[in-house]
DNA sequence: AAGATAAATCAATTTATTTTGATTTAATTT
DNA sequence: AAATTAAATCAAAATAAATTGATTTATCTT
C-alpha cells in the first residue's frame, strides 16, 4: 500500500492519453472484434501508423489481438478497461455485451447514458 | 452520444499519465490540503518543476488550489477523480473522508484496500 | 513458384513534453 | 522602505513521443 506502482499507472494513462487511440478504442468498443485494414478505412489513417497506436494500446492491456491467417483482429479488453476507469465513462468504453449492465436502456430508467 | 468529445479525455488522461504527478494525487490525498513548500521537501523536486506539474494538474481539473498570502495550498478534486477512475483505484485517490466509503476498514469486512 | 495482400517493424524526421536555471510578482518580515 | 520568502512564469536545452515512408515477414491466391 505505501509502494504503489505508479510507474505501471504512468503507462496505463499514458495510452489512453491520445485522441486517436481513445477513438480505436471506442470503435472497437462498438464493432467488437475488427480487422485492422478496416480500422484503415475508419480512421483513414495510414496503416504504420495504426499498428503503432494498436501496440501501444495493446501492450498496455486495453486490447487484445487474435492473428488469423495475414489479418489481425483486435479486441477491447473488458476487464482492464474497468478496473481503471468509472461506471461513468462505460457508455464508451464498456460494450453493453460481455455481463456489465450498464448503456442498457430498461423500461423504467435509463443507464448512465 | 455519437460526438464524445476525446479531445477533453486525452487532455485529463495525458495529465495523469506522469509518474510524479500521481505520486502528488497521492501525497495530496493523504495528507489534505498541502502547501507547495511542503511538496517540495517530500519530494525533493525544485520549485519550478512542481509548480509546472502542479499547474497540470490543476488545469485538468484534478486538484485545486488555495492562496493565503504567499502560501499556495493545493487539494484533490475528489469530484473530478471519482468521474473518472474507477472504484478500484480509490484507496490511492479517493481520501477515506470526504464522503466515500472506500478505503474504510469496518468491523465485518474491509472495504476495496 | 511468382505475385499480391495484411500487418508489423525500422530509421529518420517532426512535434510535443519535461527539465533547468533565471527572472518576476507579490506578500511578509525586519 | 529594504530584505526576505513563496510561488508562478519564462526561455533555452534536453528528452520523449508521434508521424512518415520504406522495408520486412508471413500468408494467401493464381
Amino acid at each position: 500500500m505505501t509502494d504503489i506502482s505508479f510507474k505501471d499507472y504512468e503507462s496505463k494513462f499514458k495510452a489512453l492519453a491520445d485522441e486517436k487511440r481513445l477513438q480505436i478504442m471506442y470503435e472497437l468498443t462498438q464493432r467488437g472484434n475488427t480487422c485492422v485494414c478496416d480500422l484503415t478505412d475508419i480512421f483513414e489513417m495510414s496503416q504504420s501508423k495504426l499498428s503503432y497506436h494498436l501496440k501501444i494500446l495493446l501492450d498496455a492491456g486495453f486490447i487484445t489481438r487474435e492473428a488469423r491467417g495475414t489479418w489481425s483482429y483486435y479486441e477491447i479488453n473488458q476487464e482492464e478497461v474497468s478496473h481503471l476507469l468509472s461506471e461513468e465513462l462505460c457508455c464508451i468504453f464498456k460494450s453493453a455485451q460481455e455481463g456489465n449492465n450498464c448503456c442498457e436502456v430498461t423500461n423504467e430508467k435509463e443507464a448512465c447514458c
